[in-house]
RNA sequence: UGACCCAUAGUAUAAUUGGCAGUACAGCGGAUUUUGGUUCCGUUAGUCUAGGUUCGAGUCCUAGUGGGUCAGCCA
């Protein structure tokens, strides 16, 4: 069984195996990951990362990385920045220098030219409006643009001036001959270059043509010797597209190897949406806080949330690769960071709601330093000292004063162990005037200590506490998801807004710790034994330590 | 009144390419536990429908149904 799930492949590790054992080959494949830089990577793309590094690694080869920067209208240098951040703290190396699509605008250029020369290209004049009615619709043909059919001659000279800047936006495009009446939209003459007077990040003012997305793609791809061109389900319409510029271009610049495209199912996710316009939504209009809130599926959201790299990866292993359209549950993500985390995050106590207790019989005015384990699973993690004290806090959570019976924490006349310490039992329960439990008054037996316990006292809860006198301060931020919606964006008659979850942020100023946490810095993670798992949060100061709860723990207790 | 793609437990994904439908998450039950965590064991639950080919169909064929994509000078 073993051995046939590590058979296993998905579809596209079959294509692969099967181009290469045509070849002869045993590997030697080259993948590449192509953002637009007009926003910020999420999950989804952490899928598309993850397969197409772990491919490349899989089948002895490599991974470009490449900016498909042909819209300078949307496109920012800040997102190329962010883009390669997320990409290195996956984990990954790309293949030579980070690569343009404008690196090959001349060679693209030059390659317009030779269909225009075939009598495969023309320049047209018509109308946006002109060539959309035209364009007719997927039901029924189109019609031919009465600029079709100019000379060779003619459109070399047109599309020279276009270039050159002598015509306005929208005046003219270059469009490829292909066949008006195709059931295939992409194949009704696409456009190849449009006019835009616009200064690109990278080539500044040279042009004033910028090429279309499946004129520029499929031929970077070509050009830098691509072998697996991975991408999403809605661009297997464009794939006759694909190949029929390569076939053209083949004619006067063969190319070895030649790119396949390969197209699998986004992930979705659900309670969060995905799209890149709905994500700068909710950044814009302020509904969370930037691309890297907590709560967004950005990778950058992620990491300040908590998540590490491993788990990521991890997660996009397990969601598979196919062409059915999917929405993963979330649990499969949260499960894939408490499964990383229980084994590398220290534990530590911190009491997010307290209740003070004062032991009665502890003598006033004595600590003691205890010896607790950093983490269960790690025996290499070693141990640290947690001050002990007459006076601690507890979760307010942690006490009833009308416990049911399967409730195992602390009530009226009740025993529980403080973990790492002693069995206290709550002898007296004190209230404000408001008649809130303000206090509970308790006795601790001294030959229940951890790791020398003579008091033969079984109790069936543990709790986690802070002494009083030592107790740091922090900031706790709680997360819960962003939308109370499985899919907020597939209603038709509502906006994905309407679904925000109001209480996605719960901030909570005040929390004490144990000392131990003084020395964390950004970006530590730590399990809060029994609340879960919470990282160090770029918003600290100094001291003044702000903590993000990545996740809850599993909870075997459900209430609420 | 088109073309193309897709359909396996609640979710996602396998099935040596035509040979006992498996895995993970979620759920449920139990054991262990100084985290109601972890770990371990058990368990519920599935091939969209109808025909056909075949000794044998989740897999091949036909039709249907359902879902998705395509009508940007976005990617």
């Amino acid at each position: 069984m073993n051995t046939t799930e590590e058979k296993s492949l998905n579809f596209i590790e079959q294509i692969i195996e099967e181009d290469l054992r045509k070849e002869g080959k045993t590997g030697g494949i080259l993948t590449r990951f192509p953002p637009e830089p007009n926003g910020f990577l999420h999950i989804g793309h952490a899928k598309s990362i993850v397969l197409n590094f772990s491919l490349a690694q899989k089948y002895g080869g490599a991974t470009n990385l490449r900016f498909d920067d042909t819209n300078p209208v949307t496109e920012d240098t800040r997102y190329v920045e962010a883009i390669q951040e997320d990409v290195r703290w996956l984990g990954y190396e790309w293949n030579g220098p980070v690569r343009y699509a404008s690196d090959y605008f001349d060679k693209l250029y030059e390659f317009a030219v030779g269909l225009i020369k075939m009598g495969k290209a023309y320049v047209d004049d018509s109308s946006l409006e002109e060539i959309r009615r035209m364009r007719g619709v997927p039901t029924a043909p189109g019609e031919e643009s009465p600029y079709r059919n100019r000379s060779v001659e003619e459109n070399l000279d047109l599309f020279e001036r276009m270039r050159s800047g002598e015509f306005e936006e929208g005046s003219r495009v270059l469009r490829a001959k292909i066949d008006m009446a195709s059931p295939n939209m992409h194949l009704r003459d696409p456009i190849m270059y449009r006019i835009l007077h616009k200064h690109h990040y990278r080539t500044g003012d040279k042009w004033h043509i910028y090429p279309m997305y499946d004129w520029a793609h499929g031929q970077s791809d070509a050009l830098e010797g691509i072998t697996h061109s991975i991408c999403t389900l809605e661009f297997e319409v464009h794939r006759p597209l694909y190949d029929w510029y390569l076939d053209q271009i083949e004619t006067f610049h063969p190319f070895h190897p030649r790119p396949k495209q390969i197209e699998f199912a986004r992930l979705n996710l659900n309670y969060t949406v995905m799209s890149k316009r709905k994500l700068l939504q909710l950044v814009n209009e302020g509904h969370v806080k930037g691309w890297d809130d907590p709560r967004m599926p950005t990778i950058s959201g992620l990491r300040r949330r908590g998540y590490s790299p491993a788990s990521i990866r991890n997660f996009a292993e397990r969601v598979g690769i196919a062409k059915r359209e999917n929405v993963i549950d979330v649990s499969l993500l949260e499960f894939s960071v408490r499964e990383d985390l229980n084994k590398t995050a220290p534990r530590v106590m911190a009491v997010l709601n307290p209740l003070k207790v004062v032991i009665t019989n502890y003598p006033e005015g004595q600590t003691e330093e205890l010896e607790i384990e950093n983490n269960p699973e790690d025996p290499a993690s070693g141990s640290r000292k947690v001050p002990f004290a007459r006076e601690l806090y507890i979760e307010r959570e942690d006490f009833m004063e009308n416990p049911p019976k399967k409730f195992f924490r602390l009530g009226p006349g009740r025993k529980v162990r403080l973990k790492g310490a002693y069995i206290i039992q709550c002898d007296e329960v004190i209230k404000d005037g408001e008649g809130k439990v303000s206090e509970l008054r308790c006795t601790y037996y001294p030959e229940s200590r951890s790791g020398s316990d003579t008091s033969g006292i079984k109790v069936k809860g543990t709790l986690h506490w802070v002494a009083v006198p030592t107790a740091g301060m922090v900031e706790v931020r709680l997360y819960d998801r962003l939308f109370m919606d499985p899919e907020p964006d597939n209603h038709k008659d509502r906006d994905f807004l309407e679904f925000l979850n109001p209480d996605s942020l719960q901030v909570l100023p005040e929390v004490y710790v144990e000392p131990s946490l003084k020395s964390a810095r950004v970006g530590d993670r730590f399990q809060f034994m029994r609340k879960g798992y919470f990282c160090v949060d770029p918003d600290s100061k100094g001291e003044q330590l702000v903590f993000n709860r990545t996740v809850t723990l599993r909870d075997g207790w459900k209430k609420r």
